[in-house]
DNA sequence: CTCCTGATGTCAGAACGTGACATGACGTGC
DNA sequence: GCACGTCATGTCACGTTCTGACATCAGGAG
């Protein structure tokens, strides 16, 4: 018999989630969590850095997923599609957990420290897949652009995807949101510098 | 003679500049902030609530400038145009900055808790963006992906802008990095569907 | 059998953030 | 010109998050 119960972690994060279902989120304590896993707040913080972080743990694997998809992505493909069809290839795993998806998502859109948490792993995400294109001869200033619009379509098909009454996959989105921004780019190009100077209203030098 | 020193916010966020660069952002404590603006802690959080915040004043104001921007925009410019030259519009009140906005991201670039912070400012923005689109009559999807597309936009341009040795102006990267998307946008269609099922590698069910 | 390793516990403490209440200059109304 | 209310600030007390240092002790290696 071992000395300790195995999987701490993952009773760390399977007490999480219910206490958070509970109390919500505010309500409960690192303490508590520990506690509910049997063990100790200090341990909670061996495992997870911080009490957010607790929640985001898949975003590892679906960066590993995403990496093995651009691999496996033909070489003439237009680097665009390659990063949707990368991300789109993470659509089978999702399918499974709808329904914890948006008990988690809701959670995630109702606290402002989660959302941040949120952000900086698909940023994160972001990166990782700027690194692949980079490695397939993407030069730097395009991949980077890359990543950014990647990640916008994945965040927009996600949203569509966990609300989608008639259930379609998250690849179905993924291709819905590029097809839509391929509509936007194309009717644009003529009018660009219309409003260029059109620093008129108010505000006098803002900090940002 | 007032009660009180006038601007105790100025002072805050002046004392919190300071401080960062002496003793960089963890070396700092918010008693420290207080203390060099000749206040107290409580009062820090009164006007900050978050000793994070106190580097993000600016963003409200950048906010007011966009939404200015577009409600002077044609009615009948396309709408990705219309958020890029929005977005743009805030170039000149950067211009200035370009010094103490460089210290300040490089702040930010080292600090997680920071880059977080920035982020959802960005995605406040994004969805500033969206409300204004509504308002002109664009449809709630196209407005989702126009306001995460334009927000992308602006970060690369961002980026570039604040390392750019030619000192070329934050609405010329808007307008550069707006030419590069519709390029890729362009050379994409075809093969859209290549990889669609490769979803071959480890990594069985990811929680995200 | 002994020693080492690694997961866990215990303890103390700093920093963040908040609620409740106190203070006292200033302006307002009477 | 006096009483009163307001509002920015201070004071105090407290809960929570997160960290460093050290203790414990089962099980495996030698």
């Amino acid at each position: 018999m071992a000395r300790w119960e195995p999987n701490a972690r993952e009773r760390l994060q399977a007490a999480a989630f219910e206490l958070f279902e509970e109390r919500g989120y505010d309500g409960t304590t690192v303490g508590d969590i520990a506690a509910r896993g049997g063990l100790t707040e200090r341990t909670f913080f061996r495992y997870f850095t911080d009490k957010r972080e607790v929640l985001f743990s898949g975003s590892e694997e679906l960066e590993k997923l995403i990496v093995s998809a651009i691999a496996s992505a033909p070489e003439t493909m237009p680097p665009l599609d390659v990063v949707v069809a990368a991300l789109a290839a993470s659509s089978p795993a999702f399918e499974a957990r709808r329904a914890i998806a948006r008990k988690r998502q809701a959670l995630i859109a109702a606290h402002a420290e989660l959302r941040e948490r949120e952000l900086i792993k698909a940023l994160k995400i972001a990166a990782t897949l700027v690194t692949c294109l980079r490695e397939r001869g993407v030069p730097q200033a395009t991949a980077t652009l890359l990543g950014q619009t990647g990640t916008a379509l994945f965040q927009n098909a996600f949203e569509r995807w966990i609300e989608d009454p008639k259930k379609r996959d998250l690849a179905h989105h993924m291709h819905a949101a590029l097809a839509e921004l391929r509509r936007l780019t194309a009717e644009t190009g003529k009018a660009t510098r219309g409003v260029k100077d059109a620093r008129s209203g108010a505000a006098k030098s803002p900090r940002r």
